[in-house]
RNA sequence: GCCGAGGUGGCGGAAUGGCAGACGCGCUGGUCUCAAACACCAGUGGGGAAACCCGUGCGAGUUCGACUCUCGCCCUCGGCACCA
């Protein structure tokens, strides 16, 4: 049998459409149109490793998928792509297989962008951009220095995260359990001079999220992370001195509690306060402490312990003598490095006097009763006792007025303390933006002058780390002649690479003219950024800094708004056979599968695997149903219209079935559900399959086909493009309109209604649209299902849903 | 320990307090084929001959009616964790 049915080949029609778009510049945007809505929808842009794996693709394309419906919903959508390209295994690449990193930089990205061309993804690549390139790392530079002028960015000696192995200092956000978050390495405190930015300024600010469209989750991580405490910070002075130690407590309340004071090892008063008698064991305890790794320290389950220093402070408040000990569950880094011991009321101070054998005085009570018992640390509410003046307060009451009395004593202060840090910015590495200062011989700090950036990135020829920033090995980098201060040494660490991302959205929303970081007009049209997608592992580190970045840009005049990114979602982590993808183990590259299924597959399956949010898993069988499913679509839409009769009413049914699938489809993809979008679409294919063969006219099935092309086309554009053609229709389906529906075409006129008895589902039977209550009612008992069910027995009540449900209680 | 998300067929997953399991995979049967694969059609939560019963982690509760709401518990995953 002869046919002239021309069967799916993704491989020939996707390089056709993607070459079409590619000319046609559709997905440029249109900067003249003033009159639709703008949207800015942006992917937290990739790390040019080498390869797009199919985590970038679940990453991709389904943001992708939703700035086309919301193109085609008729907004301007500004949807941009790029590579976040300064970092370390460039670097690691320089060092063992001899390349010059930039190359092997532009090398990968080369390959990734002809690899993002496979996805067909809707990307305005005049807008692309490069962040290891001067023209775009020159404005770190410069933002840097507007910093450095406001004291915004400064330059501290102090402790420091240290990585070992990658030969370099962290910020405090890149630690994860004592361990480097990227090269897995325990670290190790340092003290060195560091860049830092003022993050901390800006605490309070960051803590407020209540306008912020983004998952609670994240919200609470930084929140976390922000750690916001309030408290008081109470002065104790040391017997026979002068000096006192401050210590930093959420609990004043439980002040005249206090039988001993701790401080940590590193706490710069151990040495003066540590009595002849008692140095060798102190000295002994401290080199101990700094032995042991953070890890180790700030185990929960770990013994608490200490060591007496042998001297004594007073309490503020009673006079009471109080024994100094040194211990190394204190931090020196949170509050003042400094803690108030109150056994009776922390289970932490408790363990350690029962340890130590200190005393434990009682001064809160539940029940007013001072002589309590006791074999834990009651940490409740309650009335001060042993409290002197104070006795009798309830507890939270105690706690201002007792502050109120140390602020006027001047012997304590109301204090809020924060567990962020401030971020730690100079790297001891290459491959990044090199920090624009200048020392003269006093170490003095001598910005490098705006005319004069960027400061380029020298090329090297040793990469090895030894714990020194590669640019001082370069004789022409480092010495810079000034012509009134002379010989000047340059800074030579580079900048953390999360500065490069903390702006980027800025950038991606301007043509740059060269002159400016970005354009005012343009930022003033697209940003904040609308919808903000990628995954949640950045939560307290990208996601922070550059809520930061806007903020300081903000106070320094740049713009005008106070946050980056109006909403976000975090797209799950995809595993295959439960397993973490990895390139080793558990492979799934989705080149392959793309020159054999096509990307519309690929992309499909990925959408339709499971919510976006929850991530999913891999299946290759699943896999298959996809690849069917766009085979029957094919074979839907290039059926022969033409054979159907020209007279035939368009049947109710169907009108309500498509009516009501892109209602469906708007709620959904509105939600990033892509998955049921994909079922209803298929439910919608297999009905109208059933219509060809039931009488359908011409007309309706043209229509229909029309609009499902169109649902399809933001999920799988190069098959609806080319279905599109096919079906007759002008270049492209991606300049569509999205269908919109009709409400009243979705009430049927006929309803089903549901009758239970006794909440159980009996029968069920059809009404038309506006049968009256009673005559349902009447109906629904007469059924025969119905009647065995009821029996003899009395119906007590019926409860009637409108056009749903008749529930009869027996 | 604290905070968050979740627990539904053999599997991935659907269900504004109203038919639990949409859609897909897998499986079973059929059509096509010499045969197989593909494709297509039908069936598919468990028990039962059937009527019907049971069934959304467990236990209570609210309700005419609960996967959905409330309380308590168990488990899984993620985050935080000596923060004074």
């Amino acid at each position: 049998m002869e046919s002239d049915f021309i069967p799916y080949n993704p491989s020939i029609i996707e390089p056709k459409w993607q070459k079409k778009w590619e000319q046609s510049r559709i997905y440029e945007i249109d900067f003249k149109d003033k009159k639709k809505e703008k949207f800015f929808s942006l992917t937290m842009f990739p790390y040019p490793s080498g390869d797009l794996h199919i985590g970038h693709w679940y990453a991709f394309t389904p943001a992708d998928a939703y700035s086309r419906y919301m193109r085609m919903r008729g907004f301007n959508v500004l949807h941009t792509q790029g590579f976040d390209a300064f970092g370390l295994p460039a670097e690691n690449a320089a060092i063992s297989r001899n390349i010059n990193p930039m190359k092997w930089t532009f090398e990968n990205i080369d390959n990734m962008r002809s690899q993002f061309l496979l996805m067909g993804n809707s990307y305005d690549w005049n807008r692309e951009l490069v962040t290891c390139e001067p023209k775009y790392y020159k404005w770190n530079q410069f933002f840097f220095l507007k910093m450095l002028e406001k004291g915004i960015a400064y330059r501290k000696n102090g402790a420091v995260w240290w990585d070992p192995v990658d030969q370099t200092t962290l910020a405090n956000e890149q630690v994860v359990d004592g361990k480097s978050e990227r090269s897995g390495a325990e670290v190790i405190r340092k003290m060195m001079p560091q860049w830092y930015l003022k993050i901390t300024d800006y605490a309070e600010e960051l803590l407020n999220m209540d306008d912020l469209g983004w998952p609670e989750k994240i919200k609470h991580m930084q929140k976390n992370w922000i750690g916001k405490s309030e408290g008081t910070t109470v002065e104790f002075t040391i017997e026979k001195s002068n000096e006192t130690i401050s210590t930093f407590t959420t609990r004043v309340d439980t002040i005249f509690g206090v039988t001993f004071l701790v401080l940590a090892p590193e706490h710069p008063l151990v040495d003066l306060v540590t009595t002849e008698e008692f140095r060798p064991k102190i000295e002994k305890y401290v080199k101990n402490a700094a032995k042991s790794s953070e890890i180790e320290r700030t185990s929960t389950e770990r013994e608490k312990t200490g060591e007496f220093t042998g001297q004594y402070v007073k309490n503020p408040m009673n006079g009471d003598k109080v024994p100094i000990f040194v211990g190394d569950y204190v931090l020196n880094t949170y509050g003042t490095g400094a803690v108030m011991g109150v056994p009776a009321h922390d289970q932490r101070d408790f363990e350690f006097a029962r340890k130590y054998k200190l005393n434990i005085k009682f001064v809160i009570s539940k029940d007013n009763d001072p002589k309590e018992v006791l074999n834990k640390a009651y940490i409740g509410k309650g009335t001060l006792v042993n409290s002197d003046q104070f006795d009798g307060l309830e507890n939270r009451v105690a706690m201002d007025r007792i502050t109120e009395f140390m602020e006027r004593k001047k012997v304590g202060v109301k204090t809020t303390t924060y567990h962020l840090r401030d971020w730690l910015i100079s790297r001891q590495r290459y491959w990044g933006t090199p920090i624009p200062v200048l020392y003269d011989k006093e170490d003095n700090i001598h910005p490098v002058p705006l005319g004069e950036l960027p400061v380029v990135l020298p090329e090297a020829k040793e990469f090895k780390p030894t714990g020194q920033s590669p640019l001082t090995l370069d004789d022409s980098f480092l010495w810079y002649e000034h012509p009134e201060l002379g010989k000047l040494r340059r800074e030579t660490d580079t900048m953390d690479t999360f500065v490069d991302s903390s702006w980027y959205h800025l950038r991606f929303a301007s043509d740059p003219d060269g002159i400016n970081p970005f354009s005012d007009k343009e930022i003033r049209e697209w940003l904040p950024v609308h919808q903000y997608t990628g995954g949640a592992e950045h939560a307290v580190m990208h996601l922070l800094y550059a809520r930061f970045f806007n903020k300081v840009l903000r106070d320094l005049g740049f713009i005008n708004f106070d946050e980056p990114y109006q909403n976000l979602f975090n797209q799950g982590v995809l595993l295959k056979e439960h397993q973490k993808i990895s390139k080793r183990a558990n492979p799934l590259a989705p080149d392959p599968l793309v020159k054999e299924y096509g990307a519309d597959a690929v992309r499909l399956y990925l959408m339709f695997l499971g919510p976006w949010d929850q991530g999913g898993d891999w299946s290759d069988d699943a896999f298959n149903g996809i690849t069917r499913w766009l085979n029957r679509i094919w074979e839907l839409c290039v059926r022969d219209s033409s054979k159907l009769k020209k007279s035939v009413d368009d049947d109710p049914n169907l009108e309500r079935l498509i009516n009501y699938t892109t209602k469906k489809i708007h709620r959904d993809l509105d939600k990033f559900k892509f998955n049921t979008s994909i079922s209803a679409l298929m439910e919608l294919s297999n009905e109208m399959n059933k219509y060809w063969d039931n009488n359908i006219g011409e007309k309706q099935w043209k229509k229909c086909i029309k609009i499902l092309i169109v649902l399809l086309s933001p999920m799988a554009p190069h098959i609806s493009e080319e279905l599109w053609e096919i079906n007759g229709y002008r270049f492209s389906v991606h300049q569509e309109s999205f269908p919109g529906w009709e409400e009243s075409l979705i009430k049927s006129e006929t309803k089903t209604i549901i009758v239970q008895i006794n909440g159980k589902m009996r029968a069920q039977f059809s009404i038309e649209g506006d049968t009256s209550e009673e005559k349902i009612i009447s109906e629904a008992l007469n059924l025969k299902k119905v009647k065995e069910n009821i029996g003899t027995q009395e119906v007590k009540r019926s409860i009637y849903v409108q056009d749903k449900l008749i529930n009869f209680v027996l």
